[in-house]
DNA sequence: TTGAAAGCGATACCAC
DNA sequence: GTGGTATCGCTTTCAA
């Protein structure tokens, strides 16, 4: 038994065992070159001795250098440079890796976005972060980035049944549930919710509709759901079809707007001067909003903690990268919901949140 | 201009300038023995090549140990062993330090804790976290700490206006008015409210009522604040109290329960049939809760975060520690408002969450 | 004031 | 199969 203040090292199990150095790495390692016997023998005074690696020694030796890209769309820069912060933060963080980040970008979603990930798989990085929107046409594409031995990693949704190593995002059904959730609660007698969406072809979107919907039938029997208006991310779409179903005489008396794409949608309430008449939930944060929740005429927003979403998924990716190749980690994060009165712990971060509202980003991350 | 790939190293200016390492790294860190002139002329080539230390190297050389003490309360322990937790995942994730961590517990707040604060103090650790219950308590305690170069870290709450070199903790004004909101939300009707409190003399909880009624005031004037209900954390009286209250002819139609200590109050309701009938907003989550919540006999909780609190203080602790000391980071954080629909992303972590769950404590800090 | 060199702990290469 | 040893980049001590 020695010194359990100070943790054992490789020189300490050498000289308890009386060989080499050389020895005792390969034999830590399982590398070849070491009999059974003394490896075993290494092994069990290793768990003995409490041994832990120098990480510092070890990656100083090792001086791993990493190439990662990431690539997103600059739109909607409210949700995609937070996101873009919190993956420079984490690399910031890295200690012990040479890392080089390089940032691919495209308008947004589903123009450009293919072609920013081919460009970026075919330099040869290490791993790449990206935002898969119409999973089904990254398959194939995500296949040959595996075989080129490029980790990928997918932020703000899920490329399901993919080779991906991994994906990180807010938890979509959850998020839909929640807003199914707050209805109900303001929404006492019987009546009719709407919900707008983006692209239904996007797996976060329907997603969200399916956790609205089935919180709805489950714990609010009293609120119908009508049929999901699509915007396709288009705002004059949206602003249309919220004049149209906003001026039916059986108008909806809940709304859920599960894509940051809101504020059109807000205009022709404000126009049709049902703005705090209607119970309106929303998602994410951005500037436009604040007043808005400020004053109750949103009920409140589901915020996908972009920054955290970022950060996240880039230590994930390192940590595939640097330690053990483990099987791929799915992590859906909690949504934070923003009413009025939390909303202050948020604000910091509406602007495109620059230098030290880093400090501010942790606080809430 | 060098390799921009590859950022430089004190090698990389001592040869750029032909001088020594020793120089250098002098004029680096601004350490005496070296002239004025050399010192510019390498801080600017630094500059110019785009110098970044190699933490790994650094980290090894230094070999820096650090000593930690975390002094907290055995119960509640739903509370505080996940809260235990976020410190333990944090040291282990710290790199570069050989950290040794002990920890120190006593019974329960106000019994046993500043003894216990002293015993941790009068050994020399570097810094010591605990969690200031009665803050004037502390105060000459922290003092003392301070002069002797004791950093100490506050969790759970704080100690203002002392040595201390940071805190860490969930808003709690906040949390209050959250619950305001909440049950604003869902009694809209003029009624009364009820705010069942721990103890006034903790900052923490004087902050949830003060938040509590003022957000009360503000956005639900329909609603009318009894006197608080003051339990001073027994079980017992908090069920008396709960009774007595809910008896009356004109008992209140919302509830907040603004310490973990819930259970005897949703007792008392769940005897006078008054489950589900009340609308209650309760803090922390714990295995009893789940059902409750899962049911809709309890509208919602406020999660304080405790493995990220512990998390992010050690992080802190650590960061004074190693890097420059700081000025002092009072970091407050959101709390989560847990309802029946995201319930599940946080219910991993109702037992006393053992290894496997860091995985899941993480996808929701 | 500056230079040279030893070493932190783990790894990898080359002898044997 | 095993032992010795140079090396990663930085800090620090000792000489000059």
């Amino acid at each position: 038994m020695t010194n359990p203040e100070k943790s054992a090292g490789v020189k300490d199990i050498a000289q308890a065992l009386k060989i080499s150095l050389g020895t005792v790495d390969r034999a830590l390692h399982d590398r070849p070159g070491v009999s059974p016997k003394t490896r075993d023998l290494v092994l069990k005074t290793a768990q003995q001795l409490g041994y832990s690696p120098n990480l510092a020694a070890q990656a100083l030796k090792l001086n791993r250098r990493l190439s990662v890209a990431a690539v997103l769309p600059k739109h909607i820069s409210h949700f995609f440079d937070p996101l873009r912060e919190g993956i420079r933060y984490a690399a910031g963080a890295a200690v012990g890796v040479n890392l080089s980040l390089e940032f691919f970008e495209y308008p947004r979603l589903g123009s450009g976005d293919i072609e920013a990930f081919r460009r970026a798989t075919q330099k040869q990085f290490d791993g790449v972060i990206f935002l898969p929107g119409d999973a089904r046409k990254y398959e194939p594409l995500v296949k040959k980035a595996a075989q080129d031995g490029i980790a990928t990693m997918c932020v703000g949704s899920d490329a399901p049944n993919t080779e991906r190593i991994g994906s990180v995002s807010a938890h979509a059904s959850v998020s839909g549930a929640i807003a199914a959730e707050l209805l109900s609660q303001n929404l006492t007698s019987k009546a009719e919710v709407a919900i707008f969406t983006g692209e239904l072809s996007t797996l976060d979107h329907v997603e969200k509709l399916r956790g609205f919907a089935a919180a709805l039938a489950v714990i609010a029997p009293h609120l119908t759901l009508r049929p999901a208006l699509e915007s396709h991310e288009r705002p004059r779409e949206a602003y249309r079809q919220a004049l149209e179903v906003m001026k039916e005489k059986a108008r909806p008396s809940g709304i859920y707007i599960s894509t940051a794409n809101s504020m059109p949608v807000l205009k022709a309430l404000d126009e049709l001067s049902l703005l705090g008449k209607v119970k309106v939930v929303t998602t994410d944060l951005f500037r436009e909003l604040v007043p808005l929740i400020e004053s109750g005429m949103v009920l409140a927003t589901l915020y996908q903690r972009p920054f955290t979403q970022g950060k996240v998924a880039l230590e994930n990716l390192l940590l595939h990268l640097l330690r053990d190749r483990k099987p791929q980690p799915i992590l859906q994060l909690a949504p934070h919901v923003i009413f009025r009165t939390n909303l202050c712990l948020f604000e910091t971060r509406v602007g495109t949140s620059q230098d030290e509202d880093i400090e501010a980003e942790l606080q809430t991350q």
